[in-house]
DNA sequence: TAAAAAGTTTAGCATTGTCTAAACCTTATG
DNA sequence: CATAAGGTTTAGACAATGCTAAACTTTTTA
């Protein structure tokens, strides 16, 4: 019974896709960069974000608004940001896929410094069945 | 004289090459429906294209001048839409990326509706030597 | 060929993510 | 412990991308 998928509803649907997930990949990276500021430092902190990530700490406020929103982050005024236990998952889950598509990419052939960037790039964008097809090939190869 | 390049210093790049990547992706995406539809129709109407994308008319009508712009198209008021020289290499620039990395994931075992949607997703953040990678593995395996 | 239908453009608005500059707290130091 | 330095927040602006509704042009059809 399964019917064929007509080519412009899977790009329409693959379009309206891309727009949600270019917010939900900002998400993604602030979170897993306050995930990794946490475990390096005990804490993440406004200008750190701001350096890390290239932006102004104006942008970085406002972002963490946004989050906190979505309840991915905790924070009193003035204080330094915390993950909630959502935001933990989220970042857990983000590293993960991260590590997976990194050595894939490794295990592919490219080198140290591109495997590292792409995998920024592609990490959010693998589903979980192709992420699954990367973690069988490191095994298998 | 190799001096490793901070691990901050390169997710900062990174994350100001995604926030690049995302707006060249929107073009990247009319173009290619532009010229698939005028390989299969000889023109590429405004309506036909917000058909396709999933968006309003008035949107395609603001994106076409904005790729105008760009010179990546050409177009008379109230007339169908072209692409420049330049937009036809994008098109085809993308068309190629998108073609191998389809192959490379339908190689690496997942299922062809799986390589179709992760392909437009991971297509724009994948470097020349990823690719490469890639089209290796397709002739090697 | 005049009227209806279809397509395109313009106007005006909303949201997101960014910025700079200024105001506001907190911490460190003399 | 007063003040300077350093972080944080707020205000206001801007560009990109989207929308709806209305105006306008082109094409179809009766």
């Amino acid at each position: 019974m399964k019917r064929k998928i007509p080519s412009s509803k899977l790009r329409s649907a693959a379009f309206t896709r891309t727009r949600a997930d270019h917010q939900a990949e900002l998400s993604h990276d602030y979170v897993e960069l306050i995930a990794e500021l946490i475990d390096e430092k005990g804490e993440a902190r406004g200008t750190d974000i701001a350096m890390r990530l290239g932006v102004a700490n104006a942008t970085v406020a406002k972002t963490m608004k946004r989050l906190s929103d979505q309840g991915l982050v905790e924070q009193e005024p003035y204080r330094a940001i915390f993950l909630t236990g959502e935001g933990w998952k989220m970042a857990e889950d983000g590293k993960r896929k991260h590590q997976i598509v990194e050595s894939f990419l490794l295990a592919l052939g490219v080198s140290a410094q591109t495997a590292q960037v792409d995998s920024e790039g592609i990490e959010h964008h693998v589903s979980a069945e192709t992420l699954k097809a990367m973690a069988r090939f490191l095994v298998r190869r």
